[in-house]
DNA sequence: CCTACCGATCGGTAGG
DNA sequence: CCTACCGATCGGTAGG
């Protein structure tokens, strides 16, 4: 019985996380409203409060979610037997099939986590950077092993990981293109610019 | 006298729409404030209403001005004789520098444009739409030469002008890097990614 | 999960 | 350019 009350609550959780994020990609965090979220929901305002504590919980459930994803894969990607080049090239086809399956959250969390309150924001931003630092780095390894052309490490990543986002109005547009094709256009231009 | 008057009121909207793209970029359009626009300007709120007609114009203005630069600028370039990856390579280095000479406004352009009020949103929109469009047509055109590889056009606009638009984090870091330096590095791999 | 309500803050106006 | 103020809306709580 309390098994079941507990699952009930969580999926409740969820499906709100779920369209708190559909709405803050439509509005923005800071001009989404939780009576606008409530409606949504199918509930008064007052009862969103019984599954979250407040506005901020739902904006960093959701950035948190999507951090943890990227540090793991990235620490998996790093121990890995190959070279620097196919290394790049797992984890942009990573973020890519990252952000056309779990389009909302990602969006969100690119978006609007300079919202987050404290310690969260501190935190996030720190993850963040460490993320790009280790992706660099397996920039520049491929760089010395002459396998990459040489250039800036750190703005290779600023460009892929920006061109990545830009998944958004593909994913916003009716498809033209299937998921698959997308990933091999973005793996030809980026991997491509990089290769010697 | 009556010239003079102009001019100071010209000079002082022109100073209150820097000071307000900076504000939005800090905290976003909607999270700015009327009230915080006018402590950083200098006057209290309703004094701002002197020089502006509401919060949106703020936007608009922002906006319309970016959008303006990219139409001048593609409708010049189609007309040029020379190659289509030359053509993108100008393109692609004409947007790296606007977006580090006038990184506040292209910056909020691209953001917050979603908050635009009609019929400002659809004008710009569209422009959005048909500039992208005339780019594609350019990369199109480059793979019938076969200039450049086979690949969706349309994909390849959106991955290069969000690559682009990365240049934020460059710009709001120390700078580590020239802009020359960043406008090379970027047109190594973007302009390297699409070449046969 | 709801009704009823709070203090705070918002964009904007009147009038000088 | 300011003081004084407006109605609307916000996130969140009390109490049931």
């Amino acid at each position: 019985m309390g098994r079941i009350h507990t699952k009930d609550n969580t999926s409740r959780k969820d499906f709100i996380l779920k369209k708190a994020s559909s709405l803050f990609i439509e509005k923005g965090f800071k001009a989404a409203s939780m009576r606008g979220l409530a409606e949504i929901v199918g509930v008064e305002a007052a009862s969103l409060y019984n599954h979250i504590k407040n506005k901020n919980e739902l904006l960093h459930e959701i950035c948190f979610s999507v951090a943890n994803r990227y540090n793991e894969k990235i620490e998996k990607i790093e121990l890995e037997q190959c070279s620097s080049l196919e290394k790049i090239e797992k984890l942009l086809r990573f973020h890519i099939q990252n952000m056309v399956q779990h389009f909302e959250e990602v969006y969100v969390s690119d978006r609007e986590w300079k919202h987050l309150s404290e310690p969260y924001l501190s935190n996030f931003h720190n993850q963040r950077k460490n993320y790009r630092k280790r992706f660099a780095a397996i920039i520049e390894n491929g760089i010395q092993k002459k396998e990459i052309k040489k250039m800036d490490a750190s703005t290779a990543v600023l460009i892929m990981l920006h061109a990545i986002s830009g998944i958004e109005s593909w994913h916003r547009s009716k498809q033209k293109i299937s998921g698959k094709e997308l990933e091999e256009n973005i793996i030809v231009i980026l991997v491509g610019g990089l290769k010697k």
